[in-house]
Order: structure tokens, then C-alpha cells, then sequence
DNA sequence: TCTTGGATTATAATAATTCTCGTTTAAGAA
DNA sequence: TTCTTAAACGAGAATTATTATAATCCAAGA
């Protein structure tokens, strides 16, 4: 069994990525506990490793490792505010790269049965937004 | 047949918001237009017509008619980076208040096929990732 | 070992958003 | 209508998250 530092290594060798002791531990950090990794939160651990390792370094890792796909990204969304006046139900399709938004109107591909029995309880999902991520066709064309 | 500025009037009213020049063309050019408004775009449009209005009016207000139910804020994420190492197909449910993001192991409650027929042509779908927005427990009980 | 291009660091810069506070205004009361 | 007052506005400063820059540093192949 290999461990989880030739693991790395091998993951990094398959991006060409160059497997330095920074990125090892940054990605050690975000994989060795389940759920959501604010940049905060792996910095702070990292540091607690590696002292001298810088706040930039932890951004540029976490989006390379997230454009590589040895991670993800929760809400690959545009970062400023976007509000609409359009207040039916309708949900929303969102390319991860460009960030353009198109309404989608109808619903029918939720089972809101299904989804409220999947929720935990006393989740309120009486005005549900659902968002539904991929590429556009713009930008799965430049791959 | 009531007119735009009637119809803001009454809607403030409702709200308990005082029904000012400039909340009226903020909520007039987002309505006016359907689809998605950046600040920046309202606040452009807005200058228009009443040149001296500050972009923290403008911010302040669009905040507050989404509070209201007047406006819909598209993406209702937190505004950090958030990264995760689970990259296994799973999906997210999100409070829209306190922005904590849960995992939604089984997709079952998505039928792709009909997604796919409801995204545009071209667009890429191979590693949907579905964001589910609601209250969670804590934050509705507060409303 | 040596070389070299990519990686890291500290710091500066940028961009989006929010805060502060003095001024103005909406809207109910007189 | 005028008065009163809490709320709203405007200008610019402040804050916060993120990215760019430029000088070292190091991983990895020759």
C-alpha cells in the first residue's frame, strides 16, 4: 500500500505537476478530513507544518489542484452579486468556467419528494433554488 | 392599470420600506430587463437617470429587496473560495442565510436525461454538480 | 552534481463590498 | 401645509478576499 505522500507524488506526476513539499501538504490537508475546506482552514493547518509557507501559495495550489481535477470546488459561481426580478420558480444552469447564468424553467427534472426526503430535518426547501453546474458550449470547446 | 411607479409604491409599502426615488429606479432596472443584473450593470443604468447615486445605494438596496422577496439573488453562496477532496459524484444543499454547505450523497432526486434535454445544445453536462438552496434548521427557526 | 524552468515567498496591488458619518428626505402628525 | 423624526442617501474611507510582481529557491532531468 502506498503511502500518502507517494500517493501525492503520483498524482502530481500524472498532471506534470511538479510534487514539492508545499503542494504535498496543502493537498493533504483538504483530502485527510471530509467536507468543505475554506482557503482559512488550509492555511492555518499548513502552516502549522511548514511555518514559512505563504497565503498565495495556498490560492494558487487550491485552484491548480481544482483545475487538475485532484479536487473540487464547492459553488464554482461568480464571485459578485447577481440579483434577478424574475421571481417564478425557476432554477438556474451555470457554466464553471465563463460563469454565464441561463434560467431554466422548468423543474420537472427535480423530484422535490425525493430531494426533501435526502435533506435533513427541518431543512426549509419551501422556495428551492436549484443551480446545476457544467461548461457551456463556448467553453468545453476550448477545453 | 397601475403604473411601474404605483406598483413600487405599493410593494414598499407592503415591505415597510419608504418608497424613495432611488430604491424605485434600483428596483425599476432590475424588473425592467429579464435575466441576471450585476451591480455594476444596475448601477450604470441607474446613473443614468439620477446621476448622483452613490454604488453603496445601490448595494444597500438590491441586499435589502432580496431580504424582502422583492428581488431574487442568483447563487445565494458564500463568497469564499471552498474546496473539497471528495470527488465522488455528489451534490450540495446550501443555506441561503448562514451559507453552511451539506453533501447530498445520492443524486436520485435529479433525472438527467430531462436535464439534459432542458440544456441548451452543447453544453456540457458529463460532471453535473447540483447545488440545492434552502433555510437550514437553525436559520428558519430565527426567520 | 549541475542546470533550469517552474515554484515559493513577501509584499504590493486590485477589486468587490461594507462602513461611517454628515446631510437629506419620506411620511405621518399637528 | 408645515413640522418632526427616523430612515435613507452620498462620498469616500475601510475592509476583506484574492491575485500580481519580482526576487529567491528547489525539484527533477541531463
Amino acid at each position: 500500500m502506498a503511502s500518502a505522500h507517494e500517493q501525492f507524488r503520483d498524482l502530481a506526476w500524472k498532471c506534470g505537476l511538479a510534487a514539492t513539499h508545499q503542494r504535498q501538504i496543502i493537498y493533504e490537508a483538504v483530502t485527510a478530513t471530509p467536507g468543505h475546506h475554506s482557503v482559512e482552514a488550509v492555511f492555518a493547518e499548513v502552516r502549522g507544518r511548514t511555518p514559512s509557507i505563504s497565503l498565495a501559495t495556498v490560492y494558487k495550489n487550491l485552484r491548480l489542484f481544482v483545475e487538475h481535477g485532484l479536487l473540487r470546488e464547492v459553488s464554482p459561481h461568480s464571485s459578485m452579486l447577481l440579483v434577478e426580478g424574475n421571481l417564478e420558480p425557476h432554477h438556474h444552469l451555470i457554466c464553471t468556467r465563463c460563469k454565464a447564468v441561463q434560467d431554466l424553467d422548468a423543474a420537472d427534472f427535480v423530484n422535490f419528494k425525493k430531494l426533501a426526503r435526502r435533506a435533513p430535518r427541518g431543512f426549509d426547501l419551501s422556495r428551492p433554488l436549484v443551480e446545476v453546474f457544467g461548461l457551456c458550449r463556448r467553453c468545453s470547446a476550448k477545453t
